[in-house]
DNA sequence: TCCTTGTTGTGATCACTGCTCTCGTTGGTG
DNA sequence: CACCAACGAGAGCAGTGATCACAACAAGGA
């Protein structure tokens, strides 16, 4: 199988060959990318990439076998750059503000996104190769989904989650909604109840169907700036989840002018939500 | 510019050219339809479309003058197709049921995505055609988001929306964002306040959100049955925005046992929300 | 050192695509 | 009837992904 060749099964020598090989591989990846950033995934041609290389339009097949592979090769790293620029907002937060660490995951998906958007529709739009992702990009795929999950579940297992105690009751999941979730909760929320963990995949979905629609264009001539409603949508779904407020960088207390706003005064709580 | 051709500027006179060509545009479209329903957007093609009419491949230039447009015609139907099963699911419900109307319509727009996936990765997932959505999608693209606003308008406009009384306290919205949601407003919400139309826009795109994780495979060996989940996260984004409890079709009592469950007991609230 | 082996680059080639052009044919209208 | 615009068919162009045989060459063993 040729896909052995660029998928690790090397000569374990690091002779001149190899080295070439492995430096020619990262600069067809490099100018794929480049034009798949410019034009889009579905106008990527292997022709144009061994053009700009300066190489014969099939030489690119001893590296990668098909389209789709060196597609499947740009989808594996647009995970993995994501999945880091999640980990690294992460990291940036004080460990216990479940809350900060909970937005700063979710602007810094979306700070990506904006940046790389051909990137994004290649890994969350409609999937272009066979329908069928291969194996060797679940673990990247992975990784961003587990930034967001070590928050919720980390904030659950110190009891600074479960259901709100603001929030009205809803009847108590039946057993096919407990085995749907099942292997979920194994893999990402060992800690969480499992009304936590829907309320967090309903969080989670919601992040990407929001930015989804913004870079896709369906907010187009409806909301212009979609920044302010991304945040405040953060934070209602964060406080959905059920995390305690964000710190925020100042940790000010929020300027809330009850009576000069649009909401319903709470009653008795004392606990106060603010922006970032 | 050629377009006109099957955009409206036809012949008066319902002769029998004309009405050949309206039967062949529609031939050609249901063709096209399977394919994109059997292999998706990416691998439609024109010949293959005229190879199965018994036409030559240069013939499909007098009723499509490019691929593109083939896809933007493709792209209005499946708009139209959702949007209707959105009208009709909605029109199905007590007209006072806020919060069962809000159910339906999710429901709705989710089946018919599941039973035309490819079709709903062609208007909801990575735009295919050059980025830019032409004029003419606009219109039938509103109609399923529209459907959506009535129900949330309408509740407002009943005095049953607002910040439901259980939430604690957000911030009120400042300029920026007020005015990033202006014309939303305008368009789609007239009687709620901005607060409701951001957690509408929330709780609209999470539906999305989810639909496209499962759609493109996303929560594949993750959640292998998403309907209970989905059930659920459309019930907590409806609470979001403040809808009364949906009656169901029984308007049965929910059967809630809070000590069996993992939920926190609420405290003092006596509404009771339950699956549908 | 030589010789075998496996990897690499090249050009030709195939089947296919979207799209354009020309050229007869035909239906509708004056 | 005569004219004209719309139509269908076919050839052709430029481009694509993919395969093949062939020549050049590095790597490693005898």
């Amino acid at each position: 199988m040729l896909l052995e060749c660029h998928a690790g099964v090397m000569p374990p020598s690091t002779g001149l060959r190899a080295r070439m090989r492995a430096e020619l591989t990262a600069e067809i990846k490099e100018e794929a990318r480049r034009q798949v950033a410019a034009e889009g995934a579905s106008s990527l041609s292997l022709r144009a990439v061994t053009r700009s290389l300066g190489m014969a339009s099939s030489a690119i097949y001893r590296y990668f076998p098909s389209r789709d592979d060196l597609l499947t090769a740009l989808i594996v790293d647009a995970y993995d750059a994501v999945g880091q620029a999640a980990e690294e907002a992460d990291a940036a937060c004080p460990p216990d503000d479940f809350g900060g660490r909970w937005c700063a995951v979710g602007q810094a998906v979306r700070s990506w996104s904006i940046a790389n958007p051909h990137e994004y529709a290649l890994v969350y739009g409609s999937p272009v190769p066979g329908y069928r992702a291969p194996q060797d990009t679940v673990g990247p795929a992975s990784r961003v989904t587990l930034a967001m999950a070590r928050v919720v579940d980390g904030a659950a297992r110190d009891g600074l989650l479960g259901n709100p105690s603001w929030s009205p009751p809803l009847p108590p999941m039946d057993g096919d909604a407990l085995g749907a979730i099942a292997t979920l909760i194994d893999l990402a929320f060992p800690n969480a109840p499992a009304e936590v963990a829907v309320r967090a995949v309903a969080a989670w979905t919601q992040l990407f169907g929001i930015i989804s629609f913004e870079l896709f264009g369906h907010f187009h001539n409806v909301i212009d700036e979609v920044s302010p409603v991304f945040d405040r949508a953060l934070l209602e779904m964060g406080r959905l989840v059920g995390f305690p407020p964000p710190l925020g960088t100042a940790g000010r207390i929020a300027d809330v002018a009850p009576g000069a706003s649009s909401e319903v005064v709470p009653d008795g709580e004392d606990e106060v939500w603010f922006l970032v």
